[in-house]
DNA sequence: TATTGTTATACTCTATAACTATA
DNA sequence: TATAGTTATAGAGTATAACAATA
């Protein structure tokens, strides 16, 4: 009655139909696919990726505000507070409430948080820096762009074909 | 002392550096921005991305097991193991245990997640058809061409260009 | 009144391991 | 032994709302 023999054995076999066409559906698959080789190469140094891109924009913009901070990365500020917070106990980020705005918390690296963000830069870039499975270097450059100006980011930052 | 000056007010004008040129940043963000979409146009629909890829799925390849869904969606195991006997609960999904291999449960949509599917289709794929932000026609169809190719699908489903 | 950060709660998703029943 | 699914637990991430301090 279920013709069950139809049904796939092996992962690639799974037809997706339409859903291959779905800018959505790709996103979140690309996005688990490289959240696992971040992991598979970088886990052993305890490091998040949202962690590293805290840091490191922290970095960037010395005396950003932390909600300025989350509305760029997409963080909740709930959130935020909390990962600013444990960063702040870890000795890695200063917080200092402005004088010309004192509702709100400007954000700096210490010491020891840019030795931390050097520390990452090798690992990190030298993973980035690996070429993407699938992807001829000029497809990765050029996913690179489509994918921030689908965010608006072009022209900010200093480029993608880093 | 600290040029508090110098830090970047509005959500534009912060820099990102280096993370721009980041795969897995920018995947990040992207997919973050998609769902927010997603949500803004079909939350009031009580539905979830990873539902209806699921529910879709199913009814694309009927009789398919849970774990290699599992794997198709990298959805880990366990948590798929709650979202079926959800769905079924719900009656959407219909399990059963194959003869051939009694270990591994096999999948098919009941007449009432086939409704479910019906329905959802058509919001699901006007919110999909609406031109991505920022990008023209054919660079959302070159986004998901090169997504699909880095995650290895090339040739499988029914091709992007939906 | 509106905004910034904080706190609290609940829920989703993930990671892990132990368990069962089958193979 | 190995595999498929289940169960349980802990943790990260998210969504939401209420709150205090400040604008």
């Amino acid at each position: 009655m279920n013709e069950i023999t139809e049904a796939p054995r092996k992962v690639e076999d799974v037809h997706l139909g339409r859903l291959c066409g779905s800018l959505g559906f790709l996103l979140r698959l690309a996005q688990i696919s490289s959240f696992d080789d971040f992991f598979k190469r970088l886990g052993h140094l305890g490091i998040r990726p949202g962690e590293v891109s805290v840091m490191m924009l922290i970095g960037e913009n010395p005396g950003v505000r932390q909600g300025v901070l989350a509305k760029r990365l997409m963080i909740k500020r709930a959130h935020m507070t909390k990962m600013i917070l444990a960063m702040e106990r870890s000795g890695l980020v200063k917080r200092e409430i402005p004088d010309d705005d004192r509702r709100s918390v400007a954000l700096w690296l210490t010491d020891g948080g840019r030795q931390r963000v050097e520390e990452l830069a090798a690992p990190f870039w030298g993973h980035e820096g690996r070429p993407a499975p699938g992807l001829t270097k000029p497809e990765e450059t050029e996913l690179k762009r489509l994918l921030g100006k689908y965010l608006g980011l072009s022209g900010k930052g200093r480029s993608a074909q880093a």
